[in-house]
DNA sequence: GAATAGATTGTCT
DNA sequence: GACAATCTATTCT
């Protein structure tokens, strides 16, 4: 088939910008590689609404069936996990707490089941767009300040389980770099000594951080 | 600004 | 039947 014509939007200054999908050779890495370099890239899904794109501020590790924050500690293969057993570069959606959705990056190789959950974008383009579907102002900065957020924001659902990020509507772009610190990760107390581990990292001078950074 | 409770459903025990 | 990689409104200070 014939490779997807990239997708031109208007950026911050008006500028004209072209976003066209990182290749595969990205994801397949594990998922603390990915994580660290994810921060930066743009998020981009053009939808039949229109172009939403953001800035990734913040993101978190989830790696294979070591992890036992993971869902694919243990080496743990359902429904649910199995696209992190594929190939990387395909999304791993799911729902949380019955109602938020989380949109995660597929890291590393076949049957190495890592993640990168992306918790928090800055808006680049569309961000009108993207407070209708929150229902808020396009001003506000928590549009998109959370993995739940950044998905309703984005317009990212379940129908998203397994889409392939190099070939589809729903990709990471090049953006910029900037500085990065690490945290421990958020919301997953239940994992012991592995909740501690500094595998959540954010740009630091980032007003889009979803959790404020303690130091 | 900080703390708390309630929402709401797929997934696994 | 319990729990979950969260968000929001509400109730304090």
């Amino acid at each position: 088939m014939a490779p997807r014509k990239p997708r031109a939007g208007r950026g911050p200054a008006g500028l004209l910008t072209v976003y066209s999908p990182l290749p595969r050779s990205f994801y397949a890495r594990p998922a603390l590689v990915v994580a660290r370099a994810s921060i930066g890239q743009l998020l981009v899904h053009d939808s039949p609404e229109g172009l939403s794109v953001g800035r990734i501020v913040e993101c978190e590790a989830y790696a294979g069936p070591d992890d036992r924050a993971a869902h694919s500690f243990g080496g743990r293969r359902t429904a649910r996990t199995e696209v992190m057993f594929g190939s990387p570069g395909f999304a791993y959606v799911f729902l949380v707490y019955g109602l938020h959705v989380q949109f995660n990056l597929v890291c590393a190789a076949p049957d190495v089941p890592e993640a990168v959950l992306v918790r928090a974008i800055e808006p680049v383009s569309g961000s009108a767009l993207m407070a209708a579907r929150r229902g808020m102002s396009a001003s506000k900065k928590q549009l998109c300040n959370g993995p739940g957020k950044l998905c309703r924001a984005l317009g990212i659902t379940m129908n998203h389980y397994g889409e392939d990020l190099c070939q589809g509507k729903l990709y990471l772009s090049r953006g910029s770099r900037s500085r990065i610190n690490t945290a421990p990760r958020i919301g997953i107390d239940y994992a012991g000594e592995w909740a501690k581990r500094p595998w959540r990292f954010f740009d630091p001078d980032s007003q889009y951080v979803s959790v404020a950074p303690k130091g």
